[in-house]
DNA sequence: GGGCAACTTGACGTTAACGTAAACTGCGTG
DNA sequence: CACGCAGTTTACGTTAACGTCAAGTTGCCC
């Protein structure tokens, strides 16, 4: 019973739109091996997509536009996407190995760390450049401080 | 005596290799105007730069880098670094109008405060895209303890 | 003052990541 | 079922941000 709303299946324009983006750039990022398209198209027929693809476009332009990741480191860096679909896949087709399913679980957690330490590292810049800015701040607010005090309330 | 050591002033390849970048990088900057050259150089004579320029390029390589600016917007963002440079001017020129002083270092802090909010909207979506990933972490850690519950002590 | 590495300007080349145009096609609607 | 908008493929165009090459110059060291 969690299927009760069949979920419309957006086209591409509305994808574009509601990720922010333009069909360009899917079609592209499609052609790059980074947005395993719609699978069983008629080959020429629309793309159709889901709300998960949404969700997922969504992380792959955070993931590229937050780390600043080149579209190829972009594709090393999200494996785990991949692991992940092949679970569902799997999962779907009636594989249930367990010792299977550990082996392809355990990679896509290790992509997942891969991707939380690039985000700590990026988290540890900014707040090292956040600082430097904060420093810089202090000393106009000092100097400020210095020349109200010189003219003593003058406009 | 605070100039007792004269600093012995970088060229160009040295200044890069301190910033981890190329030499045809920063023309290219001075080139845009984010990097005011040297003053007062011979035309065709070697550029030279001070400690200063070190830091100074440092800065405006990681407000690039880490905010995922263009070269335009940067050239926007960094006037707080125009005016601080003009504060020195006139300080150095013997101007001390503390009207015009309190005015730049005004300026330079609205703009200092501008890459700060910058940076602070970073690092808000930087913290989304990090809770989003420890989600799916924790469902992944989930997933994995529910396999080995069922094949009990496997490999 | 001669040598040579690092620099200078100028020009053209390169690459990623799309934009854009053209000619055709699928598909929901009246 | 005709219509028209949104989508499809193919291909060439564009732009930012440098890389690279050539030919000449500067600056420091012996």
């Amino acid at each position: 019973m969690s299927t009760t709303i069949p979920a419309p299946a957006l086209r591409i324009g509305e994808l574009a739109r509601r990720v922010g983006t333009t069909p360009r750039t899917i079609r592209y990022y499609e052609e790059r091996g980074l947005l395993g398209g719609p699978p069983g198209r008629p080959a020429g027929g629309h793309r159709a997509y889901t709300e998960a693809d949404v969700t997922r476009l969504r992380e792959l332009l955070s993931l590229r536009e937050l780390l600043g990741l080149s579209l190829e480191e972009l594709g090393r860096v999200i494996e785990a996407e991949s692991a992940r679909a092949l679970v569902r896949a799997e999962i779907e087709a009636g594989v249930e190995d367990p010792a299977r399913l550990r082996e392809i679980v355990t990679e896509a957690l290790g992509h997942l760390d891969l991707q939380l330490s690039l985000v700590h590292r990026r988290q540890a810049e900014l707040a090292a450049l956040e600082d430097d800015l904060q420093q810089r701040r202090q000393r106009a607010l000092g100097r400020l401080a210095g020349i109200a005090d010189a003219t003593a309330g003058g406009d």
